[in-house]
DNA sequence: TGTACCGTTAAGGCTTTGCTAAGGATCGAG
DNA sequence: CTCGATCCTTAGCAAAGCCTTAACGGTACA
């Protein structure tokens, strides 16, 4: 799903994260010192950095700098209990967010995920991929397991603003606004009727939905399947 | 602090208001029109619109209903004395507050305050963590041990709204004023309710519980199991 | 021991949503 | 310019889900 580097000293920790990360389909890549961890953040090209602060061989906030010199990727900064300056000073110097150790495996996973939606944002331009769904602006196709969609214009707009803003629940009036370019007048009935006509072209419905989500009085938003 | 627009057509009040809510260091806007006004939020993205209903070149509550197809912006409507129906009619229309002129300073900065309090709720940035409970807003999805919880909207708010004051006991009618919405009527039976059924989705009961502890007299809180 | 408060369950009514169908608009081809 | 096809919107009904109210039993605290 992502590609995640791991800079931490503590073995116990490193592995753990490891662990947790790996099972939810990352590709996780550790290292333990400074210079190991520049290394891989320069030669994988990660999506997304964790950076334990407290490392032996040199002050992360330095390592978190030389990061940034040559990559915007998101990184996620861990602080021992009762360094919570660092957490500030690290958020200037550019960190995306932060942990608080001892962190429990729910906290980092939801950090990550967190972070990674919020990153996924960013480059439009690109595919943008959910399961085995393919959304490509440029060419304004979109393909569901290898097979291409036959979606109408308003199809299409709206499955790729769900798509970039995946795992977000978005209001229909949300919709009517971005996708629809309407701010007033539109019916949110519309919106119904436009995500009806998607999940069938998806293969699913409302009850049994893989990829679009209803959240009843909120909006809808699109998940990677289980 | 935060970005205000008022829209009010007499000089003398939109000068006032601005210049008390200036003092309190908010970005002020100020709009003699509808069409200004709706110029203006739509343009500066404001986190609190002050809205006069009795404009002169557009009816108030069309103007509050463009708004409310735009954006869900905190809205405080002001009406002369003696037409309060109006201030049931705008409530309905999607305003949060509501000053009924002539009003004090005094009056309009503490709506202004509890309407901002509201409202910093609603930014959802990352998710909240209390033990193995995580509230990701924007996902509007709560896991317990890494378990995703089956909550109704109200029970998500409520959640939601004791995760963000973990540690601090909340009373029902607070809650009621919060969360449903209601500062004045509603019955507190109803948090009771919803309550009960929280604790049930958590997995414990009143008697044994984890995270949600009650306060006799007092009200609710939710605290990070030992 | 009484009283106020709290926990829980059940049921009714209301709101939101899913889906179908029809009318009308738009766009391109000829 | 006209025809045709596609697409979007609106209307409306059925179904599902949710919130509130009511009622009863239990529990802390004076």
């Amino acid at each position: 799903m992502a590609a995640v580097v791991i800079i931490e000293d503590e073995q116990r920790i490193r592995e753990l994260a490891a662990k947790a990360l790996a099972a939810h389909g990352h590709e996780v890549h550790t290292a333990a010192t400074a210079m190991d961890g520049l290394q891989s953040v320069v030669g994988s090209s990660p999506d997304l950095v964790i950076l334990d602060l407290g490392l032996p061989d040199l002050d992360g906030m330095e390592l978190l700098k030389m990061i940034r010199a040559v990559t915007d990727v998101p990184v996620i900064v861990a602080t021992a209990r009762g360094e919570e300056t660092d957490i500030v000073l690290s958020l200037d110097a550019g960190a995306d967010d932060h942990l608080v150790k001892p962190f429990s495996v729910e906290q980092l996973e939801a950090r990550v995920r967190a972070v990674l939606r919020r990153a996924s944002v960013a480059p439009r331009g690109t595919p943008v991929t959910i399961g085995g769904l393919v959304i490509d602006g440029a060419a304004r196709e979109a393909s569901l397991d290898g097979e291409v969609l036959e979606l109408s214009p308003k199809e299409f707009d709206l499955l790729r603003y769900l798509a970039e803003h995946a795992g977000e629940v978005i209001s229909k009036r949300r919709l009517l606004a971005e996708v629809w370019r309407q701010p007033y007048g539109g019916s949110e009935k519309t919106v119904d009727v436009h995500l009806s006509w998607l999940r069938r072209k998806l293969g699913e419905s409302a009850a049994d939905s893989r990829y679009l989500q209803t959240v009843r009085g909120v909006g809808i938003k699109i998940v990677e399947p289980a």
